[in-house]
DNA sequence: GCCGAATAGTCAAAAAGGTGATTAGTCACT
DNA sequence: AGTGACTAATCACCTTTTTGACTATTCGGC
């Protein structure tokens, strides 16, 4: 159940609907938790169905209604009796990770290809997150807003999620490079 | 259906136990994926009924009997079929980004708290690295050791997670610095 | 001689997470 | 008039992961 505390934390900042949530856990929300609209539709329901959260029905025009929601005082409760649980070790768990351990068994363009393509996903999400820093902080000082911005949770994951993404990149290029190096000295043998 | 190729990729450079196997998911291996004992015994047992490894019974006099596992060449196959196939992207999933996340709505202390202890989590795992990475490469230099050493899969693996953990740790660090010096501001007011 | 830790492995069930398909209306464009 | 993308959501499975036991044997320390 740490999904549902994902949801809590998301819909702390604003008011979501569901559709709303699974956006935001395609892009911010997406750096430290991860799923699908199926997902999020059927935890809201439960959440709703435990008081955690309320949701009101706006009716739209233009577009199918929806359904806003809210966290409650019982949520607030209950994420800060999550906060003060004991955390589950993070660890990383990636295919790409599972194929260079694989290396030196598997097609090596493959793989460099592979590397390549995780290098230039990584580099868009640097700038994506670079943008969502400089919009949360505005025209301070990265400094400045954190010593006395509100709301300081989202900006300091999306920082831990912009130097992971850093790692990635730089990772992926020089694991390339090297796989690159390898090929042309074996090839010259 | 991963978690079957971290296994073959944890198998190609020796002949292991699912004891042995848990281990190495306990430490190396856990750069690219994690896993409990059982799922191993039970993912063992589902790789030698596909014909992926191969298992040998070794009789011990002081210890229980063990079965050692070993890749075979369907297995390698299959390793191979996997890495040419497209990598979901990967994501950080972690209980205590949530918390930051939630960072200005739970208490301070304890999230201060955890920061500390994660960060001297991965202050030991970069350890631990540390000394993998330095057995690995023996006593050549990194640069020697990646262009002309043999089986570099693990050593790149490890490389990544000790960039995660560095990551990690100096993350841990500077949030907790913050949120300090936030606290400390707002007793002061 | 007992205790706890380490070796080696297994079983069953619950919780969590993931996939695919489908509905239905609007909007913009071609 | 048709195509595809966007908003909004639901249904029905399926797989993976986690939790919590339980069985044996051996080694080292007290």
């Amino acid at each position: 159940m740490a999904l549902r505390h994902a949801v809590l934390a998301a819909l702390l900042d604003e008011e979501l609907s569901g559709y709303q949530l699974a956006k935001a856990f395609d892009t911010g929300v997406a750096n430290f938790w991860h799923a699908l609209p199926q997902q999020l539709y059927a935890e809201l329901a439960k959440l709703e169905s435990d008081g955690l959260v309320s949701g009101r029905e706006v009716v739209q025009d233009t577009r199918p209604n929806k359904r806003l929601f809210q966290v409650t005082e019982a949520g607030l409760a209950e994420l800060d009796r999550f906060a003060a649980s004991v955390n589950k070790p993070s660890f990383i768990r990636d295919d790409l990770l599972v194929k260079v351990q694989a290396a030196d068994h598997v097609d090596t363009d493959e793989l460099i290809a592979q590397l390549t393509e995780r290098a230039a996903f990584a580099e868009a999400k640097i700038e994506l997150f670079g943008g969502l820093l400089r919009r949360m902080r505005g025209d301070r000082s990265e400094e400045k807003f954190l010593r006395h911005g509100a709301r300081i949770g989202p900006y300091l994951t999306c920082l831990r999620g912009l130097a992971f993404e850093q790692g990635n990149r730089d990772w992926c290029r020089r694991s390339a490079a090297i796989l690159r190096e390898r090929r042309t000295a074996h090839a010259q043998r």
